[in-house]
DNA sequence: CCTTTGGTCAACCATTTGGTTGAATATAGT
DNA sequence: ACTATATTCAACCAAATGGTTGACCAAAGG
């Protein structure tokens, strides 16, 4: 296998963001670290639903789990996304950190996401 | 469906990079429109599975195609991946446009992909 | 008209994904 | 020791992916 590190992982972290819990349960993990149970309450969906969506972005190096008592820690590991941003930027020269189109975008992505967990 | 165009834009476009032979058919694109055939040729895959992927591109927005007399032209559109970009930039600063960074990656992944289309 | 070329479609297959439920495990609280 | 809380595991299911092959349609070229 030549498969250099670099495109496992990417593989991984698109997959990974792919999905619309998954990327919302990022950006809950943008504003503070959460426990499993407190990461899962804002969604429609079993506990073990989101158990497994974390195990995916724990693969994809997106997160960190922390056991601290019978409490997992679910922490932000925002520098996964590194390699697939820079892959990304070769294309297109959409400029780097357009922060007016980020703060719309990010701001359409929450209430969008009320559609996943609504509260 | 309160789901405002760009959920789901970011669920396909993230989807559709999550797989090498799809980035590497991007990459090709990068330099130059492409007929159907001639992205195909490279893979150690059928045609029509190369024609697959192109579909799951283009509902990604991430190329168009045009056929002019029996060939079908394949354009990269890079303008799709901007959300997806700003988005992940909404996380940790990695400066936007690391070059270096871009070069030694774009390298890594041109190497790395001749598992996927060996030549 | 016949044949080649370019490309998709349809049916199929194995694997993965996103979800469920119910049982299992581990730690805390009383 | 018992109970409640936090989290995962295991088995299952439906749907989507990534691939195959063979038939099919459309456009050139002789």
């Amino acid at each position: 296998m030549t498969q250099p590190h670099h495109a496992k992982s990417l593989d991984l972290v698109f997959a990974a963001l792919a999905d619309p819990t998954r990327r919302a349960i990022l950006e809950m993990l943008l504003e503070d670290d959460m426990a499993v149970t407190d990461v899962a309450e804002p969604f429609e969906m079993s506990l073990a639903a989101v158990s497994k969506h974390l195990t995916l972005l724990m693969r994809a190096g997106l997160i960190a789990q922390e056991k601290r008592g019978r409490v997992k820690w679910c922490k932000l590991e925002p520098d996964a996304m590194r390699a697939a941003s820079i892959w990304m930027q070769g294309f297109g020269q959409f400029e780097a950190l357009d922060l007016d189109g980020l703060e719309r975008f990010l701001e359409a992505e929450l209430n969008e996401t009320d559609d996943t967990h609504p509260t």
